[in-house]
DNA sequence: GAATTTATTTTGTGATCACATATCTTTTAT
DNA sequence: ATAAAAGATATGTGATCACAAAATAAATTC
């Protein structure tokens, strides 16, 4: 098959993942670790000259994005970074409950061995990451941990509509993730989930992840707002 | 202001709309109402050829669908039209549930005079096109009538949701929209659909909603399965 | 003759340029 | 001094080209 290739000196493999793809997970990890402020614009040239990439990557993913409602886009294609209000923060805490209940039951109806003990694993990785404070690394083994749960729901369609969700909340996420009140209570509602699927208890499941995302909510609607009426009499900036 | 424009003829205005909202407008179309084949390819080149623009808006188009998962991707990224198999069929109609369900709730519970006006002049569209026993227009009316509904609820994030979710049974849809028995029995959920929003009734109208959604899953799980084993015995090619 | 290899074509990705218009800055007039 | 207008800049859209890799067709070998 090689000819003479047999006396090549070691080379590491390149990345053979597009330049679109990797723009576009570095955006969406930056938007739900919330590296980005609320109302902050971004433009392709400004994102592809940061980046070192061409416009045309930049374009598609930031495109991408818009397409996944990770944006709010001015009507003349312009994109900022969305910001939270108490509205929205409600519509998706109830889509969240629907649809995440759905995957929770489902979850608990279908899960294998295997499945219940990388869950648990990756409990054990939150707890880990929440006793050490790290608010980053407990942000990403959360997203990781639900994750897994609803990887074996089997539900590509729910799970991405959740992935959404989850977009927008990104930013607020990592607001109250260093709450540690909020922590002790998020913390009490996933032992409960883990709990809920040991004995696949459907019902104990919902309750569970419901009580999880509700307690979430009310965190941040009470974060939010102090944000918007910071400490009453000196916000007259 | 103009100076000395007074004297121009006649002209009609330019389309103002990108070409990349164009196009993803008429796939977009195309898709819901089942006229392309499932497991037909795309490619950017054919279809720019094919609706005379070049590829650029083509390619953003075909992106933003694909983001919206209208597309199975292969890992080369090359796009296929979906097909429907019973798994999938059964996860879209929970997943309906669920979030249609909270939507017909909100949309209950806000719902004005206005609102109440439009929808039933939607409903009479319907009912139109239903006994013309027009498909195509039936489809159309049919996600306008339930469109207007949700929109009373005031919940945008979860209106593209249940959206993308419509983008996948498109073609399926298009497949039952002939038959006259699912027709009369869908007509009469909208009939119950729009009395309880008449009532403010938000139990009746989440579960007329579902009974709608149960009913169109159940028709097309048979239609589904008629058309993977056509006749039984014909089938061998 | 079937399987493997080689050549050809197709296709998505990325780069660059032109252009229209939105947005920001400066100027001017009242 | 304030508001309107003119100019300058920034930015998204669309077109075209080059390229690498995948898919397909043709040829060759055993």
């Amino acid at each position: 098959m090689n000819s003479d290739e047999s006396k090549l000196p070691h080379l590491t493999q390149v990345s053979r993942i597009t330049l679109k793809d990797q723009v576009y997970r570095q955006l969406r990890e930056a938007l739900m670790s919330g590296r980005f402020k609320p109302g902050q614009k971004l433009t392709i040239r400004g994102l592809s000259e940061a980046l070192g990439a061409s416009q045309m990557p930049v374009r598609e993913a930031l495109h991408r994005l818009s397409a996944e409602n990770a944006f709010k886009e001015t009507k003349t294609g312009r994109i900022r970074i969305r910001s939270m209000n108490t509205a929205t923060l409600r519509e998706i805490r109830d889509a969240r409950v629907a649809l995440e209940g759905l995957l929770l039951e489902r979850a608990a109806r279908r899960l294998n061995d295997e499945d219940m003990t990388e869950i648990r694993q990756a409990y054990d990785d939150l707890q880990t990451a929440a006793n050490a404070g790290d608010t980053q690394r407990y942000l990403r083994t959360n997203f990781a941990f639900h994750r897994r749960i609803y990887q074996a729901a089997d539900a590509e369609l729910t799970m991405a509509a959740v992935e959404n969700f989850w977009l927008h909340m990104g930013p607020c996420f990592a607001l109250v993730a260093p709450d540690s009140q909020h922590l002790e209570r998020s913390m009490l509602a996933h032992s409960r989930i883990l709990e809920a699927l040991y004995e696949h208890d459907e019902a104990a499941a919902r309750a569970a992840v419901t009580e999880d995302i509700m307690e979430a909510a009310a965190s941040l609607e009470t974060l939010l707002k102090q944000l918007n009426f910071p400490d009453r009499k000196r916000s007259a900036q």
